[in-house]
DNA sequence: GCATTATTTGAGGATGGACTCAAATTCGTC
DNA sequence: GACGAATTTGAGTCCATCCTCAAATAATGC
C-alpha cells in the first residue's frame, strides 16, 4: 500500500532503513540541484547519482526511471508551498498593503531554495498539467486570502486576479536572484518597489471600510 | 567568406538557389515551432525535418548539426528584437506614462509570434551568455531611451533599472498569453493595470520639469 | 541537349544515455 | 556470529537520436 505497490514498477522499492532514506534524500537534492541548472532533459541519471556519491543502480532501487524522480521532486516542492502558502494568511492580518507587498515578496525568495528545480520541471513536463494546475491554484488562493484580510472588501475574483499577477511579480523576482544575472544592479530592488506601488494602488480603496 | 566557412563544419552549405532559400526558411520555421512546443532537448532533428517536409540529410545539407539550428534561430530572434526596440523611441515621444505603458506591453505581445523559440532556446543554452546578454541589452536600453523620452528628468542607471522591472513584467503576460493557461481570466488585464500603476508612479516625478 | 552544380534522399554508423540484474556487501536482529 | 533482508555495485543491454555519405534527381547556364 506504499506509493510505490499501486501503480509502479516492480523494479523500486521504498527505504526501508536509514542509510535507504538518507540516500533517497541525498538523490532527489542532486537531482534538484542539477535540474534547476540544467533543465530536465538535460540532466542524466548517471549525473544525478555521482552528485549524490551513489552509483547508477542505488539511484534505480529507489526510482523505476527519470520520470519517477522527476514527479517524487514535484510533489515534494509542491508540499512545501502548500504549507508556506497555507500559513500565509495567519501573517496577513492587521497589515498595510506596503507591508503585506514586502512580505509576499520576500515569501518566494525564502521559498526558492526549497523548490529549486520547480520551474524547470514544470516546463519540461508539460503533461501533468493537472499538478501545474494545484500548484498555482494553492499559491493564488493563498494570496488571494492574505489580500482580503488585508483589504476587506476586495472582491473575491478581483483577489484572485491581483494574486495571479502578485504571484507572476514574485516569479520575476524570484528569476532575477537566482541567476547571477540581476539583468540591472537595481532591478531587484525597483521590482519590490513597484510591487508595493501597486497593491497600495489597488487594496487601499477596499481597506476597513 | 559565407557564415559557414569560418568556422563552420565542412558539411553545410549556404542555400544558393531559390528552392534551397526555401528550404531554410522551413527548417528553421519548424524548427522555431517544435522548439517553442516542446523545447531545445525534447525537439529531434527528424521532427523538425518531417515537420518542414524535408528529409533529414536535407537538414543536415544546411545546418551542421542541432546547435546551428538554434544558433541561427537564436540569430534571427535577437535581429527582430533589436530593429523593434531601436524603433520604439520614434513612438515614444510626446506620450503619457500610461499610453507609454501600454505600448511597451503590446509591443512585447505583438513580438512574441515572431520570436516564439527564444525563452525555450535561451533556457537551454546557457552556454553563449553573452548573447542572451545582447539580446536583453537591446532591449533594456531601447525602453530605457523611451522612458527618458517621456520623462526627461529621469536619470539614466534608474531608467535602465525600471526598463528591467518593464521588460519582465512585459515577459510574464507574454507567458499568460501564450499557454491557455491565463492563470485567472482577468489577470492580464490586471497586469497591463499594475503597469500602468507602476510606471504614472514611478515617471510622473520627472515628467516635463 | 549537355555539363555542371545544387539539392534530395534514406539507409546505416556511432554515440550517449536510460535502464537491468546478478553478485557482493552491509545492516539489523536474535 | 549467523541468518535474512536491505542496500550497493557496475558491467552490460537496448534503443533513440545525432549525424554521415554516396548515389539519385533537379535545376541552371551555355
Amino acid at each position: 500500500m506504499d506509493s510505490n505497490s499501486s501503480r509502479g514498477k516492480r523494479t523500486s522499492l521504498q527505504p526501508l532503513r536509514a542509510a535507504g532514506r538518507q540516500r533517497v534524500e541525498e538523490l532527489l537534492e542532486a537531482a534538484s540541484d542539477l535540474m534547476a541548472e540544467r533543465g530536465y532533459e538535460a540532466t542524466t541519471m548517471a549525473e544525478i547519482a555521482a552528485r549524490a556519491g551513489a552509483k547508477i543502480g542505488s539511484l534505480y532501487r529507489f526510482f523505476p526511471n527519470k520520470e519517477a524522480v522527476a514527479d517524487a521532486l514535484v510533489q515534494r516542492h509542491i508540499a512545501v508551498l502548500e504549507d508556506e502558502y497555507a500559513s500565509l494568511a495567519k501573517r496577513a492580518a492587521t497589515l498595510s498593503p506596503d507591508a503585506l507587498a514586502d512580505i509576499l515578496i520576500e515569501l518566494l525568495v525564502t521559498l526558492h531554495p526549497r523548490v529549486k528545480s520547480l520551474s524547470a520541471l514544470m516546463e519540461a513536463r508539460t503533461d501533468k498539467i493537472e499538478i501545474r494546475e494545484r500548484a498555482r491554484g494553492h499559491a493564488i488562493a493563498g494570496i488571494a486570502a492574505a489580500l482580503r484580510i488585508c483589504a476587506p472588501g476586495l472582491d473575491e475574483a478581483l483577489a484572485r486576479d491581483i494574486a495571479a499577477v502578485v504571484l507572476n511579480t514574485m516569479k520575476v523576482l524570484r528569476g532575477m536572484i537566482a541567476k547571477d544575472a540581476p539583468t540591472t544592479p537595481g532591478a531587484p530592488g525597483e521590482l519590490r518597489r513597484m510591487n508595493r506601488l501597486y497593491l497600495a494602488g489597488r487594496l487601499v480603496p477596499f481597506r476597513n471600510i
